[in-house]
DNA sequence: AACTGATTGTGATTTTTATCACAGATGCAT
DNA sequence: ATGCATCTGTGATAAAAATCACAATCAGTT
């Protein structure tokens, strides 16, 4: 076991703000700090849910086997916990989580996270206004995935990763084509195409995996009108 | 304020099994429980969110107005609880709750819903296991209606309400075409001729809002197959 | 440096779905 | 019952996107 400190962690995650020295030394004791490599599976699809994973640092996607081909339901940046929904939804993941970046993430035992919940208060809020906002969050994603054509929903990605994400205009895409057609419910081909097309007309650059915002008016614009 | 008693919904909802007697007495005398009829309005997006709805009898949709036109997130059945993720996440609510037959609301005030989180547990706990559940949910739905093509998501419609909300193969549809449409991600057209064409092929029989499932077999094949 | 497999770009074609247009049906209020 | 507004079905057409095919590029390994 990889030595950790929990308490590292108290600025990061609400949550865990209003944990005490007691509840940390308990959560210490009965958790583990694993590395992983980017395309490394963190939590698998019809595996046993035993843990709550924590992604300490790092990115990864959630994802899952769809009727036709894989789903990614969303990109998580750290600090944020892995598989809530799977662990309390259900003994069995419903989805998997790989590692996009290398990171580190902290599996807690379902007990003693469960026993946390229970007895501190705080530290349940927290929780539920996190998997609140993260379902608000999906109900937005949801509304433009079904209503946007593939140019809107190719803007309002570049956008989130812009934004949300790298909090700059430049960045590297650690999607591959296959994956942002995943992620936005189309196909790699497509994709492909409307990046082409933005490169063309100067709204973005793209530099082996580095993409650059040009102009940010104009994606916004169409990110807007879908 | 009509009177009521927190009590009477223990058995319906997991959550409130665990409050105390005097906890109930708090919940009775800090909620009030609303009538509304087919189409009124519970929840108003841009409204501001200032209690807990509970939604004690009847069905309602939960929508939000899309980049182009209204998106119906998720169809409810009482009992549940109605618009957590928009009173924690954020102090406006981001989405719509409209009845779609006749129902009865309890709203709780906000802060005394805060308290029992944070003093009772096992309450904070259910919640919690309420909340992932659903995000599982939508997860399923989420990976369909990305991959799946209109006569699969029509299909599959379907059986989600004979099986999860009717529990009979024969029931009265409350949504109209367009509403269908707006749930699964499509024109009122394409659901009308999707509907035809089952009925045609006798998978289905719709009389006057009345749908029967005539050959479930077909219908799951073609859900499934998408 | 050469090899291998994964990734990417792009044209041609087909399929699916949206949109438009309009007629008919239905439900509700007076 | 009448009238009005909403809802529904269906054909014709246009638009969007998927699929197929294949060449080019890239990344990592030996």
């Amino acid at each position: 076991m990889i030595k950790h400190n929990c308490k590292e962690c108290k600025l990061k995650a609400a949550a865990t703000c209003h944990l005490t020295n007691d509840e940390f030394l308990d959560l210490e004791n009965n958790s583990v700090s694993v590395q992983f490599k980017k395309g490394e599976s963190i939590i698998k699809q019809h595996a046993l849910s035993l843990n709550v994973a924590y992604l300490r640092s790092g990115m990864a996607k959630v994802h899952m086997q769809g009727p036709t081909r894989d789903k990614i339901l969303r990109v998580v940046n750290a600090p944020t916990f892995l598989g809530l929904p799977t662990s309390f939804g259900e003994k069995i993941n419903q989805f998997s989580v790989t590692a996009i970046n290398d990171a580190e993430v902290c599996f807690i035992d379902l007990g003693i996270f469960r026993n946390l919940i229970f007895s501190n208060g705080k530290f349940a809020y927290e929780l539920i206004v996190e998997l609140c906002r993260n379902e608000l969050n999906d109900y937005l994603r949801y509304a433009s995935l079904a209503q946007k054509q593939i140019p809107g929903l190719v803007a309002e990605t570049l956008l989130c990763f812009a934004d949300k994400i790298y909090h700059k205009d430049q960045f590297h895409m650690p999607l591959t084509r296959t994956e942002m057609g995943d992620l936005i419910g189309t196909s790699r081909e497509s994709v492909s195409r409307v990046l082409s097309e933005m490169s063309q007309d100067k709204i973005i650059a793209i530099d082996a995996g580095m993409f650059s915002i040009l102009n940010k008016e104009v994606l916004s614009n169409i990110s807007d009108k879908g």
